[in-house]
DNA sequence: CGCGAGCTTGACGTTGTTCAACTAGAGTGG
DNA sequence: CCACTCTAGTTGAACAACGTCAAGCTCGCG
């Protein structure tokens, strides 16, 4: 279940880009109505093929981002962490999100109407070029994700994922947030298989792994198995 | 070799979206400077990780958009016919390309300077809905390619390409501007794969094909085929 | 205590890549 | 005009990489 409530922006204690880039009175009237939303593990927060009539804003928590593809089987394309944007992306598109997003720890969020962020953007130069210049590195990142899926071995994409997360969590040692399926889906992988590297790079000393918390040991190591190998 | 002139658009012959969307004076200083450039097959219009300077509008011609990854294998994203942006992606990304483009007849294209284009966008609502909806498209058309890159069989993928280039040139009998080594960056297979794949099409008398002349007979199976199978 | 979710490992079969050899046609220079 | 060379296309066979299936293990929870 979730709960929402009507949020007032001047007492949220995550004022987030929308808010900091709009004016006192935003003119072609209609107010901003941020909506705060909660969701727990497991909960849709957004859905493939669903409209998109919101940009949603993650304030608490992570989520994956993913694509549902044959007989449902997911790639996920990356994790989310505040403060970033959820409905970024569907934000310039078709009326329809073309990937879905799940909550992986209880998580808050923040949505605002499109109509309302649209007009606002065609009113403030700054906004509108965070906006553009965030989009902008999603698209190049997914670019990388195509090239890592299509031409290194599973080792190797093993690596990058356990390297990606590393990055996200800013430090060597980290809790996963997912599970090994999901860690495959990451790397668009079997699960087995997932495990199966996991396990390898264990036992070449290269990662230490106990349950859900990853250490990695040998970082120059895993790059270079990363890089091909 | 190339050959570089100035145009004036008003007598230009492909009066393009930036045109018309331009006002008689844009605000800010500075003129629009038009760069009408020629390129031959194979000649790179441009470059992965080269900076962007220009919006690149394709007026003539076809062209391959691509991405380099690893060993200098590619990957073939999509085909570019008249009129459609090629510095699209990039306008609103980082300042270097994630992609090259790559000519394959010879072509034409427009350049403008992005700063022109840049101050157009904030002057000009509809052009800015227009590039970002375009935008929105070629997002969501990646989407489905990781999808299908990585769920489906070579049959399939090559039964997609096929699909997508009776799309393209809105005919089920076309001249492949590919070579076979192309069509299978396109599915993402190597050149081998691809022709044999071809090869059983034919005699399963799903498509015809003589030489770069395809023509596809079972439209309905090849659909099915592109679909899993 | 039993059950289900997440995790782990081995065995096996399928899929797709790579290597190698060969053909056809187009272009080039003696 | 013919030998040459280069590119594009084609086919077969060997091999490696992954996915799938099956079985079992652990832990938390009702």
């Amino acid at each position: 279940m979730r709960f929402k409530k009507d949020a007032s922006c001047s007492s949220c204690p995550f004022p987030c880009d929308i808010y900091k880039n709009s004016p006192s009175v935003v003119s072609g009237s209609g107010a901003m109505h941020p909506l705060h939303v909660s969701y727990r593990r497991h909960q849709t927060i957004c859905k493939q093929d669903s409209s998109v009539t919101h940009v949603i804003y993650l304030l608490k928590g992570s989520a994956k981002l993913y694509i549902e593809g044959i007989n449902h089987r997911h790639i996920l394309l990356y994790i989310l962490t505040p403060e970033r944007y959820i409905g970024l992306l569907s934000f310039f598109e078709t009326p329809r999100y073309s990937y879905s997003v799940t909550a992986l720890e209880d998580s808050t969020v923040c949505m605002v109407e499109l109509d309302y962020v649209k007009r606002l953007y065609v009113q403030n130069h700054a906004f509108l070029m965070q906006l553009n210049q965030a989009f902008g590195r999603s698209v190049a990142s997914i670019m990388r994700k195509i090239i890592t899926l299509n031409q290194k071995n599973i080792r190797g994409r093993v690596a990058d994922s356990l390297l990606y997360l590393s990055r996200l969590h800013r430090s060597d040692s980290y809790h996963l947030l997912l599970t090994r399926k999901e860690l495959g889906e990451l790397s668009a992988i079997s699960e087995e298989n997932c495990v199966r590297i996991l396990s390898e790079f264990r036992k070449e000393g290269i990662i230490k792994v106990d349950k859900r918390q990853v250490t990695i040991l040998e970082k120059d190591l895993l790059r270079k198995i990363s890089e091909f190998g």
